[in-house]
DNA sequence: GCCAACGTTGGC
DNA sequence: GCCAACGTTGGC
């Protein structure tokens, strides 16, 4: 049984499970990205397109990627934010990992060395390269499906 | 619970 | 504009 392929994520974004988990994403359907106050996570979230997934990953509790979500709608202000050019966007969820990845596991990958995740700990709105995304992807349980493939 | 990383604030 | 103090994040 070939591990099913999905189109490479360009994105890794972080919640506290104890806050909003990856079971919330999928009872909420489409949920808005909020609450992100850094200024460069805040310029990854704009530079987000409708159609781009992003892995989801449980920070502090769990210290896994879980699921792949997808960016349903692009950068906007942020309702929770009071002033500042803060912004949210929209994301579903696409499929659980069939096996999620530990942190300890990316960071035992030399090929991962230089992923924000392990350089940056405390950027929670990153950007993945699409070599990284293929390793996480297969060590996840899935295949990447080559861009222009889409319903074939 | 501790602490390193790092962003922000505010005095100068 | 510099930098010390402080707060927050998040891994351990």
């Amino acid at each position: 049984m070939n591990p099913p392929a999905v189109l490479l994520p360009r994105w890794l974004v972080k919640s506290e499970p104890d806050v909003f988990s990856w079971d919330d994403q999928v009872r909420a359907g489409i949920e808005p990205w909020t609450g992100v106050r850094n200024h460069a996570a805040k310029n990854h979230l704009k530079a987000m397109r409708r159609g781009d997934r992003a892995f989801f990953y449980h920070s502090n509790i769990g210290r896994e990627i879980v699921g792949i979500v997808e960016v349903v709608r692009e950068a906007y202000p942020d309702p929770t934010a009071e002033g500042g050019d803060w912004v949210a966007v929209d994301v579903k969820a696409v499929m659980p990992l069939p096996r999620p990845v530990p942190l300890a596991a990316i960071k035992a990958e030399p090929r991962l060395a230089d992923l924000a995740l392990v350089r940056q700990a405390r950027l929670s709105v990153m950007p993945i390269a699409p070599h990284h995304a293929e390793i996480l992807l297969r060590m996840g349980g899935l295949a990447p499906l080559a861009a222009g493939m889409e319903g074939t």
